[in-house]
DNA sequence: ACCCAATGTATGCAGTGTATACTCTGATAC
DNA sequence: GTATCAGAGTATACACTGCATACATTGGGT
């Protein structure tokens, strides 16, 4: 095909309303988001965009592909060149916060949404994303890093990764006026979920 | 006033609203949410919801104070008759979970609403809700019982908390078909938050 | 008995998602 | 080299939304 910039076909559209879907997203959220004001913005008719995506909803999981994709790119570029398992435990979760810090509307929309949808492509997105802290896990079990079980070494790392992004992102971490800084946060966070795969135990109370 | 049911004056719009409006949620999901839907259901004119709210945010709003409140007696509810304040701690969070599996778009709402809609009511509620967690990590260190400093026990329990119930509505905690559970899911995480609390110190890495 | 403020109604505007029928155009097959 | 055809974009229409504005109906306090 490689439709060049003449006047009626765009030659770009799908990407060019990706972009455009983004950054609308980020400024306004996902209500502000409008298939028609993309297709004014980019100088196309109102009907355009839907040749390329079959509904919003369709655009918003394509948004969320992507976003999932560049969150695992984050988390792999955050642990670059570490070598001890831990410290790559710690890193892919600094990843994952930064990636929220920066993209707060979009981290929303990635969860939330996934629900709906079942485009395979997104699930393939999100498998390919959890299976880097997956396989992190797994790994520091063969090395005997942890006391325990998988699972609940599973529930308790991703759950505070994922709890600590959304209360940054929702402006829930009390800082006293202060710039939140997500490497902090997550390195806070790593001392203390790390504390608690590597000791004694306790039970809950019961029922 | 006190305006009975008549023909013309509702009544008792204002409430029959936000019940009508947090089935709609449930149901549809915010976006489905419709101040003329909601008038028409309760055979009422296009205009009359915006007599009790200044507009759909505003109604979203207050849906969402309702959701901090009942949150609050939920997670009181469940720590009736607990003495110990370990437990306590334990019960909260299953509250907790428990109320955003049992509300899980009243959840979503309530939190990534809060940023904007800067009601006094709507602040309030969330406060005295996380003052119940906060009160209960203080008397925690009281009696002695927090190894790390009560801010990052604070950040650990609320963030794994908080991350565990936002898998759990996003259907991202793997559950081989099986019906998840809150109640477990809040035990297992309690564990090993609680192990994380208990001991001994590690260190994160370096940047 | 009156009046008024609170509550609803009627109506209209701009903007949205989406369906349908139409048009343009570049690449491909002959 | 020309016909053709499918992909890409246009034009238009419908039902719906949030919201504003002007009007109507009340019941309760004076």
């Amino acid at each position: 095909m490689n439709l060049a910039k003449n006047s009626y076909h765009h030659g770009d559209l799908r990407d060019a309303l990706l972009a455009s879907a983004e950054q609308q997203l980020e400024e306004e959220g996902p209500a502000g988001l409008s298939l028609r004001k993309l297709g004014r913005a980019l100088g196309v008719s109102p009907g355009a965009p839907y040749r390329h995506f079959e509904d919003k909803d369709a655009l918003l999981a394509a948004l969320a592909t992507i976003g999932f994709r560049r969150l695992r790119t984050m988390m792999l570029a955050e642990q670059e060149g570490r070598s001890k398992t831990e410290e790559r435990v710690c890193r892919l979760g600094i990843g994952y916060i930064k990636f929220a810090w920066a993209h707060p509307e979009l981290f929303r929309l990635m969860f939330g949404l996934m629900p709906n949808r079942e485009s395979p492509e997104l699930l393939e997105s999100v498998d390919a994303t959890f299976a880097l802290f997956l396989d992190c896990l797994h790994q520091c079990e063969q090395e005997g890093l942890l006391k325990l079980e998988i699972a609940d070494a599973k529930l308790l790392g991703w759950s505070a990764v994922h709890g600590a992004a959304f209360l940054l992102i929702d402006n829930n971490l009390q800082f006293h006026g202060e710039e939140p800084d997500p490497e902090e946060i997550g390195r806070r966070l790593h001392t203390s979920v790390w504390a608690g795969i590597g000791k004694e135990k306790t039970v809950a109370p019961s029922r």
